[in-house]
DNA sequence: GCTGGTTGTTAGGCGAGCCTAATGATTTCC
DNA sequence: GGAAATCATTAGGCTCGCCTAACAACCAGC
């Protein structure tokens, strides 16, 4: 198995190849916290081990191995967070640090015994769909028109990185499951209507937020 | 808070001097598997940050904060264990390779969660008691005289290294809780009667098994 | 076609943590 | 009391994974 380091490279190209598309060393730079030659550098050590492949254009590609690990990476951080708000009791928006380090730790057979016990969740507590899951088509809530109505199925893996932005929205009553309305949205401007009361939320949130389609 | 591998001299510290006594660099090394140099290195390391203090004889001594941490990683450790078994059906003598990264990946709120969770357990599923909690009396098993009955009561931590050890246990009915018959005793002999069945264990296991008082 | 922003790499450095080989320093045992 | 065993340390070396500073290569836009 790989370090983890490693696994936290695997994670992020996962992620940002799942909800942005082209993966470039800049991007997980930026999107991990580190020096760019830092990471470049890693990235060598990962296509070394036959993870990741790097084409023409500099692009990152897992592998086929690669992707495999990556899968379960990312499996093992969202059944840990659908663990500590089942079984211990957190709340929704405070599992990540934690589940952050228990993905590191787990085993295969750890894995497959947590599916059994949660009954083969398909989602995260956020709504991000488990590895090999085909995802319910969203679309992201600033797109809905004036006067819709749906229901938040996600927020994206990469927005729970921001320090206070699952607590904000939970202060705010959004959260999976629940209806909004779209009210208005603009430049700097997004109001909503959740539970028939109107609402301001931060304007980041039209793009940070998705909705059912 | 300290890195994972420092919090497993610290495991290693507590767990040395809670079944054997005094606590000298070579014994460390001996059982964490590691050289004479990496060890003296990582006790000098444990000892510049305030987590343990070398005596003139040089045995090693957790400080009051090395004592605290020392204490939460083990606790950490007997939790993981527990919460294996009894949430998710591992075998009891199968916990503790996977609970020897769980420790690290656990913070206080997820400690705290656990114990409430589990009902406040007082001892791992080997019986070994959670830090603080003040211990049964215990014997060795080759203590106890011909004819003799007891429970089994622990299998210390420093046992659980050896692989297979516990599994071999499993094998033969020797488990936490099963009460052991002693026939007889001696050098390279020991055999046991465990619900009327006679049966050879192997001779190590005298010192291994620990038994109600 | 040059200039400015983005991107990637080179070079050099650092701490953590491990290793082996060799050397000191004690303790123990005959 | 001297040899053997045990213990700790020094010296030198390695990988991983991060850093900054500097440079090179590219692309876009004027």
């Amino acid at each position: 198995m790989s370090s983890t380091a490693a696994e936290e490279y695997l994670q992020a190209i996962y992620t940002l190849s799942d909800e942005n598309g082209h993966v470039v060393s800049a991007r997980l730079a930026e999107f991990l916290g580190f020096s760019a030659p830092a990471v470049s550098e890693m990235v060598h050590r990962l296509e070394r081990d036959g993870l990741v492949r790097l084409d023409d254009h500099k692009e990152v590609h897992l592998t086929k191995t690669g992707k495999a690990q990556a899968d379960s990476i990312v499996r093992r951080h969202r059944l840990a967070e659908r663990f500590l708000v089942e079984v211990l009791g957190f709340a929704w928006w405070k599992t990540h640090e934690e589940a952050e380090r228990l993905e590191h730790a787990m085993s295969e057979e750890m894995e497959a015994r947590m599916i059994t016990v949660l009954g083969d969740p398909q989602t995260c507590p956020h709504g991000n769909p488990m590895p090999g899951v085909t995802a319910i088509p969203t679309r992201p809530l600033d797109r809905l028109a004036r006067g819709e109505r749906a229901r938040v199925l996600r927020i994206p893996d990469q927005f729970e990185h921001e320090p206070g932005f699952l607590e904000y929205l939970d202060s705010q009553g959004v959260k999976p499951g629940v209806t909004l309305e779209l009210i208005e949205s603009g430049p700097g401007l997004l109001r909503v209507a959740i539970d028939g009361a109107e609402r301001s939320l931060r304007p980041d949130c039209g793009q940070k937020v998705w909705m059912a389609r």
